[in-house]
DNA sequence: AACCCGGGGAC
DNA sequence: GTCCCAGGGTT
C-alpha cells in the first residue's frame, strides 16, 4: 500500500474558494440564463478547445439554437458551418445527436444524473460531471487536464499530471471534493478556474496562488521540471486529420466541390486525399452524390 | 493503455 | 518545431 499524500487543508480550500470569489472571469456560460443546455453546449465545445475560442461560436450558437429541440431540428449542414473551424467536428454532430436523444428520451430537458448524462452522444466522464455540477448544482467529481494539473503539483508534488490517470489520481482528486454540496460545487469551479489562470502548463504563477501560503508538494519539492519529451504531443503537419481538416474546410467554404478536385488539396499524394475523404464519409461529415462531395 | 480525431496560438 | 488546450470513442 503506497503512502497516501496529505489531503488538502480547510483552509487551503477556503483560500481557493476565497481566491475564485476575486478572479473568476465573467463567462456567458457561467450566466445563470445560460440554463443547462448552454452549459452543455459550452463544454462541448470546450473540449480540446481553448476558450477564447469558444466564445464567439457558442454566442452565435445559443442565439441561433437556444434548446435541443432547436438543434435537434436544425440541418446538418448548417450545425457543421456553425461549429466553423473549432476542430474536431465529430463534436458537431455528436452534439446535435445529443440534442436528439434529449428530445427524444428526456422531453427536451438535460437529464439530471451522472449515468443519464453519459448515456447521451459526446458526453464522457468529465463532461457528465461538469454538467452535473455546473448546471445542477450537485455534487460531482470534476476532473479536467486543469483539475488534475492542480492536484498533481499541490498534493503529488509532480510537475505535471500522467498522459492517462489512474485510480490513484482519482482517488486523490475526489479526496479534495468537500462533501457540503454548494461549496463542492464552488471547488470544482474554483480549482478548474485555478488551473487555466495560475496553474498553468508553462510557467505558473505561483506568486499570485492562493495555496501558496497554504501547501503545494510541487513548490515544496522545488518546482522540478517536467521529463523533456515525457508528453509527446501528435504530429498535425501531414497527417490524416490535417487533411481532413482541410477538405472540411473547402465543404463549409463551397458547399460541394468534385471530389477531382480534392486532389489539389496535396497533388503529391492523392491515395492520402482519398483515404481520407473515405473516412469523412464514414464519419458522416460528408455525403457524396454525382461525383462531388457536399456536407450532410 | 494507446491511438485517432482539428486547429490555433504561445514559446 | 514543440506543447498545450473545460476530452470522447474505439480498439
Amino acid at each position: 500500500m503506497p503512502e497516501t499524500p496529505a489531503p488538502l487543508t480547510t483552509g487551503a480550500v477556503d483560500a481557493v474558494l476565497a481566491w475564485y470569489e476575486q478572479s473568476a472571469r465573467e463567462l456567458p456560460w457561467r450566466l445563470p440564463e445560460a440554463g443547462a443546455w448552454g452549459i452543455l453546449v459550452s463544454e462541448i465545445m470546450l473540449q480540446q478547445t481553448p476558450v477564447v475560442r469558444v466564445l464567439p461560436r457558442w454566442i452565435d450558437w445559443m442565439a441561433r439554437w437556444p434548446s435541443p429541440a432547436d438543434l435537434a431540428a436544425a440541418p446538418t449542414a448548417e450545425v457543421l458551418r456553425a461549429w466553423d473551424r473549432l476542430g474536431y467536428p465529430r463534436r458537431a454532430l455528436r452534439l446535435q445527436d445529443c440534442a436528439r436523444a434529449i428530445v427524444r428520451d428526456h422531453d427536451g430537458v438535460v437529464p439530471h444524473g451522472e449515468d443519464a448524462l453519459r448515456a447521451l452522444p459526446g458526453i464522457g466522464e468529465y463532461t457528465a460531471a461538469a454538467v452535473t455540477a455546473f448546471a445542477h448544482h450537485d455534487r460531482a467529481v470534476v476532473a479536467d487536464t486543469n483539475v488534475r494539473r492542480v492536484i498533481a503539483r499541490a498534493v503529488q508534488g509532480d510537475p505535471l499530471p500522467a498522459r492517462s490517470s489512474t485510480a490513484a489520481e482519482r482517488s486523490r482528486i475526489a479526496a479534495a471534493v468537500p462533501e457540503d454540496v454548494p461549496r463542492s460545487v464552488r471547488w470544482n469551479q474554483a480549482v478548474m478556474e485555478l488551473g487555466a489562470l495560475v496553474c498553468t502548463a508553462r510557467s505558473p504563477r505561483c506568486e499570485q496562488c492562493p495555496l501558496a501560503a497554504h501547501s503545494c508538494a510541487w513548490v515544496a519539492a522545488g518546482k522540478p521540471a517536467p521529463q523533456p519529451g515525457a508528453r509527446r504531443t501528435q504530429a498535425f503537419a501531414g497527417t490524416d486529420r490535417e487533411m481532413r481538416g482541410l477538405i472540411m474546410a473547402q465543404l463549409r467554404e463551397h458547399g460541394a466541390v468534385a471530389v477531382t478536385a480534392l486532389d489539389a488539396l496535396d497533388p503529391t499524394d492523392p491515395a492520402r486525399v482519398a483515404r481520407c475523404l473515405a473516412s469523412l464519409l464514414v464519419d458522416g461529415l460528408a455525403v457524396r452524390e454525382d461525383g462531388r462531395v457536399r456536407l450532410p
